[in-house]
DNA sequence: CCGTCACAATACGGCGGCGTATGTTTGAAA
DNA sequence: TTTCAAACATACGCCGCCGTATTGTGACGG
């Protein structure tokens, strides 16, 4: 949210307000609570707002799944680049990830709407990128390519296990 | 599927399939596809049959639930409390579990279709009995209360987190 | 042969979301 | 001031699902 100090107190809707909408909803009741009309409501605003900004509902969805894949990499991965010890980086991924019960239910919803090709592919997508990321860490404490792997995985699936039950529970 | 054999070959739908048919639309769609029509449809009747044998959407749903908790509970645990090795256990129920591709979808979806209080309690119910009968294998192994907790959180953890990774992907 | 009962089909009204077509406001440039 | 386009509102038709009410049908006991 770029927050524009303007004069005009009643802002304009942008596009990414509603990305960030739909991601709100999905987090909170899945794929299929994003929906146009309950959205404008929520945003206080009718649907004809929406289908001036995005061709239909597909759009919105690949908007707010492009904003998600760019939160969790640039969110979780930048500010780590100084971070020159593997085992620190691990350490504060692993606890930037954590930290966020929002995103443990948008993962759990999206990982479950993943037969839909569309947020199929961006889920893969971001899940390896983190487990490409974490093997590089791995890699940087002295693990071979094959233990790395081995081990890149055991954690991150037991992270995603945690987050899972700490959802549901 | 008790597959009564009787002369009528064009078998009349029983509850349970129903249940069951509700449960195979969830693991492949999650909640929201349990819909009356579509299964109506897939199941080549129309909802007038539907409205027989429940009495609205969400008792076909509580039903599916019971179904899948029964699976759940039984299809795992029994046939295992002839084996008195709790490591042999503990491989088995996870060799078990991880049988079936299905199994993982349908526990995605409906850990993320938790929020819903007709879901959730029954998903939390179904958590709890596994953790508890790993924690008792661990028990058996000769941990302390405290080790065979964080020991059987741990496996189970890794396990959902491996079986959502597999379904992903 | 006839009721009747389990099971299913048909028909209907209602609701909510999608998308479109067309107004209406507003700010800023010309 | 006029003009114009961005941003939103309004109104409409469509479709899919829910639930109800009513009717239909095949099997079985009497």
């Amino acid at each position: 949210m770029p927050a524009k100090i303007l004069p005009t107190e009643k802002q304009n809707l942008t596009a990414d307000a509603w990305a960030e909408a739909a991601l709100e909803a999905m987090a909170s009741g899945g794929l299929d609570a994003v929906a146009v009309e309950p959205l404008a409501r929520a945003l206080g605003v009718t649907k004809g707002s929406f289908y001036w900004h995005f061709e239909n509902r597909d759009a919105l969805v690949r908007a707010a799944l492009e904003l998600w894949e760019r939160h969790e990499t640039l969110d979780v991965v930048s500010g780590l680049e100084d971070e020159p010890d593997p085992q620190e980086r691990i350490f504060k991924v692993f606890r930037r990830a954590n930290s966020s019960y929002r995103a443990g239910r948008l993962y759990l919803a999206l990982a479950a709407a993943s037969d839909n090709p569309i947020v199929g592919e961006r889920v893969r997508r971001v899940s390896q990128m983190r487990l490409e990321y974490l093997q590089g860490c791995y890699r940087g404490l002295g693990l071979s390519e094959i233990d790395a792997r081995l081990w890149s995985t055991f954690a991150y699936a037991t992270f995603i296990g945690n987050q899972q039950n700490c959802t549901v529970f």
